[in-house]
Formats: structure tokens, sequence, C-alpha cells
DNA sequence: AGGCAGGTCGGTA
DNA sequence: TACCGACCTGCC
């Protein structure tokens, strides 16, 4: 049966639809056990969850018990040490808004995961980015390449041109090679300002602000980061926002699956 | 068929 | 500083 814990304000699959994370696989129904499951890979870590009702089950990769100890990782990267309640109660989120979103959390996703899906995503589509997400994670054996066995990969012709990243690939040979020996500063024991963090990671290549703010939000646990898209600068076109100086990532993201969501209808 | 997609870069005023 | 077109590719 795995780990359980409660999850109130939690819908595994709206967070799986809100376009801020490409590292997770659909599972069977029947194989994971529960209504709705996905395999889910963090840095070099996996597990299995799945969710029925206000539930959420912890399993390892292969649907077998999870380790005790690794537990508190994936709560915190699901968001469960987090008092959503609170913190939506605190942004004011129009009622449409947050109908539309209910359930999303953003969950604290591994740096390189983010940086690495980031960098591939933009002026690109979902299903695109999907794509190379897959064919990454599956040479890493389920997770994403770590920098140097990625720079190694993506020296290889072949591969590099299966993954179909178009003028983004030189893009992530250079960011692959630039962190084999670099990691951002709010990884250390020093706390580092939001502002410091973007322009540090700006300096990769084809890093720019909103890819930035990507990896800060998702990434790096500043929740006040704002990415800016396409689909966020119509919001602040039409509406009047003002983006929450501590949760204004989490609100994005709200904003985010509310205007997406109206489109498709 | 052709615009657009969770942008960034380099060149120009 | 602010704005503009180019850019790989494949959805819609």
């Amino acid at each position: 049966m795995g780990i359980l814990r409660e999850a109130h304000d939690f819908d595994l699959d709206a967070i799986f639809r809100s376009g801020q994370v490409f590292t997770w696989r659909p599972l069977e129904p029947a194989s994971s056990g529960w209504g709705t499951g996905y395999l889910v890979s963090s840095g070099q870590r996996r597990c299995r969850v799945g969710q029925s009702g206000g539930t959420l089950a912890l399993l390892d990769a292969d649907g077998g018990a999870l380790p005790q100890e690794d537990a508190p990782y994936w709560e915190h990267y699901f968001a469960l040490d987090a008092d959503y309640g609170a913190i939506l109660g605190g942004l004011s989120l129009p009622h449409e808004v947050w109908a539309a979103s209910a359930g999303i959390r953003v969950l604290a996703q591994d740096w390189w995961d983010t940086l690495v899906s980031f960098a591939i995503s933009q002026n690109s589509n979902i299903p695109r980015i999907q794509h190379a997400m897959d064919a990454l994670m599956a040479a890493g054996g389920g997770c994403v390449p770590q920098p140097a066995q990625l720079a190694r990969q993506l020296s290889d012709d072949g591969f590099a041109n299966a993954l179909r990243l178009g003028y983004r690939l030189p893009y992530l040979q250079g960011i692959a090679q630039r962190c084999t020996a670099w990691r951002p500063s709010s990884l250390g024991s020093r706390p580092v300002a939001l502002e410091e963090q973007l322009l540090e990671l700006q300096s990769l290549p084809g890093v720019g602000p909103k890819v930035a703010n990507c990896v800060c939000l998702f990434g790096l646990g500043y929740l006040d980061a704002v990415p800016r898209d396409t689909w966020i600068k119509k919001v602040e076109s039409r509406e009047n926002v003002a983006w929450d100086p501590t949760y204004g990532g989490i609100q994005q993201q709200y904003y985010f699956a509310w205007a997406r969501e109206r489109s498709h209808a």
C-alpha cells in the first residue's frame, strides 16, 4: 500500500496538466492500484504516486514499498509541507481563477530538471517539450541525465538530432557544459536574493528572464518568482493583477492554468 | 495553408 | 533602455 498522506486542496491530474513539470509519466490505472497515478522523476530519484480522493499514496518506482527515509523528500516535493489553505486565502484570487485551477500546487522540483525542461520549452509547445524530455529521461535511465552525462550524450549527433530541439540544441549543450562545474548560489549555505539568483542564471546560454524565473520558482523554491510568458502577459494586459510579494509565483501558476483552460474551451 | 507556441539573442535607434 | 526580426520545429 505504500506510504499514505492526507492531501487536501490537492489534485494530481491538475498538477500534471499545469505545465510546470515534464518529468512525470502517467501510469495505467490498473498498475497504480489507484484512480490515477504517475511515475515521477526528480533529480536522481523516482517514485510512484497515486491519488484517491484526499489521500496520496507513495511507492517506489517499481511499485514496492517506499523506504521510510525517502518520505520527507517527496512530501516536500509535492508541497505537502505547505499550508495552501492559508497561502491561497491570502492571495484573494478571483473565484473564477480559483475554481479553474483548484488543486494545483507548485512542486519543489530538482533545479537541474527545471533548467533543462524550461531551456527546451522556449517558443515551443507542450507536446514537443514532453517528447524531448521523455527522450532525455530514457537516455538517463528514467531520470534527467546529470550535466556531465548530458554534455557527453549531446555530443553524439544522432542522439542530439533525435531530440528535435532545433535552435535550442546549442543552448542545451552550452548549459550542460557550464553546469558540469557550476551550481546556483542559492543551493549553498548563504541565502541569495531572487534578483541576484535570476541574473546568475541568465548568464547561461539560452536562459533569459522567463526561463530563469521558472528555475527559481519551480526548482529553487523562490515562491515570489513570477515567470512572464505569453499567457501571463495576456492576463496582465487584460486584468489589473498585482503579484503577491511573497507568493506571486503560486498566484501566477493559478492564473496560468486558468488562462490556458479558458482558451481550450 | 499559415500563425503560433510557457523566449532569447543580436542588432538598431 | 526599448524595440525588432530571426530562429527550428510541429501543433492547431
